[in-house]
DNA sequence: TTGCACTTTAGAAAGTTTCTCATTACGTTC
DNA sequence: GAACGTAATGAGAAACTTTCTAAAGTGCAA
């Protein structure tokens, strides 16, 4: 949930990680593809298209928009991204470690929960044996809704006063 | 997950409900409204708006298209109906009762799997409170991801060819 | 029955995502 | 190191989803 700015070397690392990954794949390597993982590689704040697209702006005047849906879509082909809908608009999320996320109604603020697995209970796979019978499991979703910590304090000095 | 047409009284027995919960709410029943209810209030399918929409044309040609959306917000705002966000398009789902979902990821059909309770549980609140500092958890929404059992009949076939 | 406030309609507009196609350029091959 | 085939990019159009506006219509309380 907290937005803090990972150091320059953390950054190189996963984004030199993922360029290689990218490679491994069979992809090729652009200028407009590596400062698109530059910028996202490990970025914690889910962001959309949209936002990508404007933080990139500055250093590629004249990408264009489909750039960034096209490298996306082949890092999410890679396994190398995932995608959130909690909105009108994907948000975008390079952890590719089992978590879950919660998120804020008030603000709509997104964080990471880490999971040791997405694989679903022995609770949960009774349930689903009864609710949707031949139904086979591969992950587990959840969204923790509610307020983060800055939100959940407002809230409490507004029923105060 | 299996579509079954529920009877006609089952329908009206539920539309009812709605309409009547949304009268008590201060809205007024407009055709459109009632007609809207009477093929939202017992559809397993979570449509979309486009879906209901089309739907309604037979009945309405001169619906708006605001109109659907006006009566789902309505519908929403006095706790009668949820949102389900899987792909690019809101899906809307009457089903008020405690439950998750399962999301066939080969043909994109949705179910329902009712749950006691979206409270977290305490396994959850204690991750929580490690990942996401202060952070008010509401309700736990899960999505099981996977294939339907059509789909995954389909699957096995293919493999075994 | 009247009148007010809420609804509806039609269309425009905003926002998100995909597509087309001509051009560019990565990376392999020679 | 040059040439080539293929994949990627850019620009804009287009498709799709959702919201908004203004004028006309209608439910329902008084």
């Amino acid at each position: 949930m907290t937005k803090r700015a990972p150091s320059p070397h953390e950054i190189d690392a996963r984004a030199r990680e993922m360029l290689g990954d990218l490679k491994r794949a069979g992809l090729k390597l652009t200028a407009q593809r590596e400062a698109i993982v530059r910028h996202f590689a490990s970025d914690a704040t889910h962001p959309t298209a949209q936002e990508l697209y404007d933080r990139l702006r500055p250093e590629f005047p004249q990408m264009s928009f489909a750039t960034v849906y096209n490298t996306l879509d082949a890092l999410a082909a890679a396994g190398l991204s995932g995608t959130l809908r909690v909105g009108q608009a994907a948000r975008f999320d390079p952890n590719t470690t089992p978590h879950h996320h919660v998120v804020c109604e008030a603000c709509g603020a997104i964080g990471d929960v880490p999971a040791p697995s997405l694989a679903p209970s022995p609770a949960a796979v009774k349930r689903l044996g009864r609710a949707a019978p031949g139904f086979r499991v591969r992950a587990v979703e959840r969204i923790y809704r509610g307020s983060c910590a800055a939100c959940a304090r407002a809230e409490r000095e507004e029923n105060v006063s």
